[in-house]
DNA sequence: GGCCCTGTGTGACCAGATCACATGCTTTAT
DNA sequence: ATAAAGCATGTGATCTGGTCACACAGGGCC
């Protein structure tokens, strides 16, 4: 098993790194799978290797907010956290498709990071990355408008032809907002001309004039 | 200058690290001091020996959210993001009582983070709290109502007779609300003969029944 | 005394969240 | 094939909270 060659990040560590991390089989999960729920112990630190993880966080009314997505390279820093602090999880991960990861055992992950510069700058990256967007989410939540929220959004999920398979259900989770709104907010758009939309897809009509939307006024 | 000894953290590093760090001058602003911007490039670690240091966030309206505050021991992680990504400040830090800090260099901060396990430890204790911290604020303004949240600020901050020297102003940034919010907030409490209040001073009278709010409904 | 600056109170209005439904499409069971 | 169940969506009413546009009160300071 080799599979520190498939991801940036971990392809420049030293060889003994590399060969302690590929002696740990990778696992499979499909979508919808979920890696850990709220006051799960921690396991292990873990790496994507491909598919992708979303994190996010339940309210008490049922809603939930994204935190943070996890794509391949990175690793999920919840797990970070409770390595180095011993806390429980307080997010949700679940993958949203097929995923593949490996799980380092705590020993390992702290072994790794004395050991090896390499390691530690890939942690301590990530960890950075992850809360430069929590950052960004703090700042868009409060700050941004919703229909702003959601138009980006679409435009960044949606594929070149502007078609985006997506609930709005899903989407109100991934812009921290209720389904209701999204709702109404997509009507506004469809009566406007900027898109158009069904059960469960949706397209794209006129980029250019959802972008402005973007731009749009603060709040 | 011997200063590692005067704060728990620091007082565990070898002597070495110590050496180094001692050979650094600390600094003393006075309350209202504006240590970085937004856009600010980073200049360093930075290490709170005394006082107290609080990180917002600021929105285009002019409203602006508390994201943390940093206090003795601890270390501003903004700074952390910068030196390990290379990005900007995003947030504002003002000192809200006269501090006392050290600013780490950059080269010294990677040194030590090679050659020092007890300060690589310290540093991801300190980013962990921070992202835990980081993560709670995201489930605060999302989920829980702002009278919960603001009387969770007065019985956290008020002195043990009830007494608090504090603007409305200044308990909205600290919540992530609006003025006029607080205000209105503020005197149903008063009417319901919670705690008392006149320009800039506030007299909880009833903390059991404060606490009581805190857990209120979710949202 | 009149100024100015800061902190506060208040009404009107708007965005967005919640609640309580009503449809309709899709899948599964019978 | 038809009914039942489940999911995705639409819609009105209502509430919380943020924004705007003020008025007003308490201190300093000249």
């Amino acid at each position: 098993m080799n599979w520190t060659g498939e991801d940036t990040g971990l392809s420049k560590l030293d060889t003994h790194a590399q060969a302690q991390l590929n002696a740990l089989a990778p696992q499979i999960v499909p979508a919808g799978a979920v890696l850990f729920s709220p006051g799960d112990a921690v396991k292990g630190y873990v790496i994507v290797l491909s598919g992708r993880v979303d994190v996010h966080l339940l309210g008490p009314t049922g809603r939930d907010i994204l935190l943070y997505a996890v794509v391949p390279g990175q690793s999920c820093i919840q797990s970070t956290l409770g390595l180095l602090g011993g806390d429980a999880y307080t997010g949700e991960a679940v993958a949203s498709a097929p995923t593949r990861f490996v799980l380092l055992p705590r020993t390992l992950f702290l072994e790794l990071l004395d050991e090896s510069h390499r390691f530690r700058l890939l942690v301590f990256e990530t960890f950075a990355a992850r809360m430069q967007s929590m950052m960004q989410l703090v700042e868009n939540v409060s700050f941004v408008r919703v229909e702003s929220r959601l138009v980006s959004l679409l435009l960044e999920r949606a594929d070149a032809n502007g078609r985006l398979e997506m609930t709005q259900a899903d989407m109100a989770r991934a812009i921290g907002s209720a389904r209701e709104v999204v709702s109404r907010r997509l009507d506004k758009l469809a009566r406007e001309g900027l898109l158009e939309h069904e059960r469960g897809v949706l397209h794209l009509i006129d980029r250019a004039g959802l972008a402005k939307i973007v731009e749009g006024p603060a709040l």
